[in-house]
DNA sequence: TATCCTTTGAAGGAG
DNA sequence: CTCCTTCAAAGGATA
């Protein structure tokens, strides 16, 4: 179960290193361009980063290809995972807000409709940051990033785009009011709670999230 | 094994 | 008040 392997539902399940041909080839590339819902700027970006991908992307594959030999052999070692559940001691978490309850929804659903898993990715599906590699260089490991674009070439650019921000008033108002009751709930079992009691928990520091140049925080990248 | 990545929103703290 | 940071979920990737 390592790697990107697709959903068992779909009737051919290309390797690795098919879907990444499949996605360099001309014929995909050709029917990417055609899209209808792309501007030739983006088009033309999103060309650019097939092409990058192919210096780079040949060593992540074997990577995946020795992970997924070595995972081969053991098939039981999934019991000292527990163990380390054990480990952590119990602590109220956050309750969630109302886009992570419409990302807790939603994720199955993207998940079974493309072939990705990487959660970073069906994130940026569900959210609305597609700017940041619809312009700019990718964040995306290159296998992943493929892989998001093969979803894109399938689905087509509307089915990615900010989904979140695309529900409509009334169903967003729906994810907002459950996360209201779930705040109340929350105070209402964990009175004096504070969401400042689980920083740095288990860890000895989270990481600096970013150094914040708001005006590249919205992703945009002149060309 | 622990952290990173990535999203939005809540909340707390600093200035 | 405004700005900044952390953490909620999640699972593959990574050091």
């Amino acid at each position: 179960m390592v790697g990107y392997d697709r959903n068992p539902n779909v009737n051919n399940s290309p390797t690795k290193n098919s879907i990444l041909n499949n996605l360099l080839n001309k014929k995909t590339q050709n029917d990417f361009k055609s899209s209808p819902n792309f501007d030739t700027l983006i088009k033309n970006e999103m060309c650019n980063d097939i092409a990058d991908l192919k210096t780079n992307s040949d060593i992540k594959i074997n990577r995946s290809q020795v992970d997924q030999k070595n995972n081969m052999g053991d098939g039981k070692n999934n019991q000292d995972s527990n163990n380390a559940a054990d480990k952590k001691k119990p602590h109220i978490k956050k309750p969630l807000n109302a886009f992570m309850l419409y990302m807790k929804e939603m994720r199955a659903k993207v998940v079974a409709e493309c072939t990705l898993k990487e959660s970073a990715a069906i994130n940026q599906i569900l959210g609305r940051k597609t700017k940041r590699w619809r312009y700019g260089h990718h964040p995306y490991r290159p296998l992943t990033y493929c892989l998001l674009m093969m979803y894109i070439v399938r689905h087509g650019y509307n089915c990615v785009v900010a989904q979140w921000h695309s529900l409509s008033r009334e169903e967003q108002a729906k994810y907002y009011e459950k996360a209201r009751q779930e705040r109340q709930l929350h105070m209402q079992l964990y009175p004096g709670w504070s969401a400042r009691d689980n920083y740095g928990y288990g860890t000895k520091k989270k990481k600096r999230k970013k150094e914040r140049t708001p005006v590249e925080s919205g992703g945009i990248r002149a060309p």
